[in-house]
DNA sequence: GCGCAAAAATTTACATTGGAAATATGGAGG
DNA sequence: CCTCCATATTTCCAATGTAAATTTTTGCGC
């Protein structure tokens, strides 16, 4: 049952091919264009060998977004571990949110469209929800000076995914424009308003950005 | 030459009649399962009829996505106009923005996207940014408390904007989930931090809302 | 080892789609 | 009436996703 990965008989590990094929060819060929069978055609296989290991097209796509979304979570915890001095928990986060989207444009997309993929797989629910929690961990730090008002902890959230969400959709739709070498015309974290931040409540209530714990919405 | 709509010869005014069909079957079908031929066989025409007024089905979804912006932008000043005392016109544009996308969401999904649409069609260009100034002519009215910092008014403006169209987005597909009526959690208008509004400012320098006048980026 | 059942992959077939090319049709102008 | 041209149709083609039947390979009990 061991996967060999070298030769072996019928492929040794096809799903896990099919799925760094299908990253592949998504960033290629853009999400519109991206087919079956050329995923298929790129690892050596005939196009209805995914049929055993995915359901259709929409089951590998799902699985594509599931390993979207570890690495946007991945990306996120980085630029919040490694976050210099002068800059805030929160602008690491933040900054890493648009940086994987900037870079993986496509896939992004993909993980963020309910049509393509099929919303309700346990996996992605659970890739996605690890790594909202990475903003949620840090979004939880902070508040806003003049509103605690109504609606609790949600609406902080999700003003900040909101803004940061929306201007990584401006920016790869080229709604807002960037400059020739693709780079913003401000980072995530300056275009975001002036926060009053609260570390000490996120060290309290927060482990250390471990996301994956189930939490009820 | 004049069109009687009737059902006079060829069809009178085919162009139109694709267009208001591609409407209909975008939210019947979703963005991603629209067809020309479905949207032609709806209108009664063979499906290369489309070819004589469009080019492609990327042409005729351009031309249904510059639709979509007047009436974007419709739903916006509409929502500006008669906003009521207690609430400001920033409020009014958020939620005609928000308003429209959850009504239309295939529509909007479609406007948005690059892919999709022939993004450097000059019609869809006039029509998206009148679209966008009628947000940009309320966002030039306020002011952050702490920033005047760099970047301009276009950290203004991009900021509502992305935070608004975020939060659409998340809305639409699912992300950020809606009661069992279909309301969000939040108005767009409460999603949203305080902001320091000068009206007066708005007044000066913005005619109200016309919005189409060319502007340079 | 042997043989068999199940998993994995291929072949074949089919309905849909968007697009190209050739053809038909109807109306306007001479 | 006759011609021209925009408009629309017919026919054809390549690509796609999916289903069904078939073949190949593996693993396991004996």
């Amino acid at each position: 049952m061991l996967k060999d990965h070298r030769k072996k008989y019928h492929h040794g590990d096809l799903k896990a091919a099919l799925i760094e094929a299908g990253l592949a060819e998504l960033e290629e060929k853009g999400l519109e264009s991206v087919s079956l069978r050329s995923i298929a055609a790129r690892v050596g296989v005939s196009h209805t060998a995914p049929k055993n290991h995915f359901d259709g097209l929409r089951g590998l796509l799902t699985s594509i977004a599931t390993v979207g979304f570890e690495r946007h979570a991945c990306e996120m915890r980085h630029g919040v571990e490694d976050h210099s001095p002068g800059k805030t928990r929160l602008d690491a986060a933040c900054n890493g949110y648009l940086r994987f989207a900037l870079n993986n444009p496509e896939l992004f997309k993909l993980m963020f469209s309910s049509t393509l993929c099929n919303a309700d797989d346990p996996e992605l629910k659970r890739a996605a929800w690890a790594s909202y929690e990475v903003l949620r961990g840090v979004a939880h730090g902070l508040d806003w000076d003049k509103a605690k008002a109504p609606g609790g902890p949600w609406r902080t959230e999700w003003m900040l995914w909101s803004m940061v969400h929306g201007y990584a959709m401006l920016l790869i739709e080229g709604q807002i424009q960037r400059s020739e070498d693709g780079t913003p015309p401000f980072e995530a974290a300056e275009l975001m308003p002036d926060f009053t931040y609260r570390l000490e409540d996120l060290e309290m209530s927060h482990p250390p950005f471990l996301g994956l714990g189930g939490g009820t919405v």
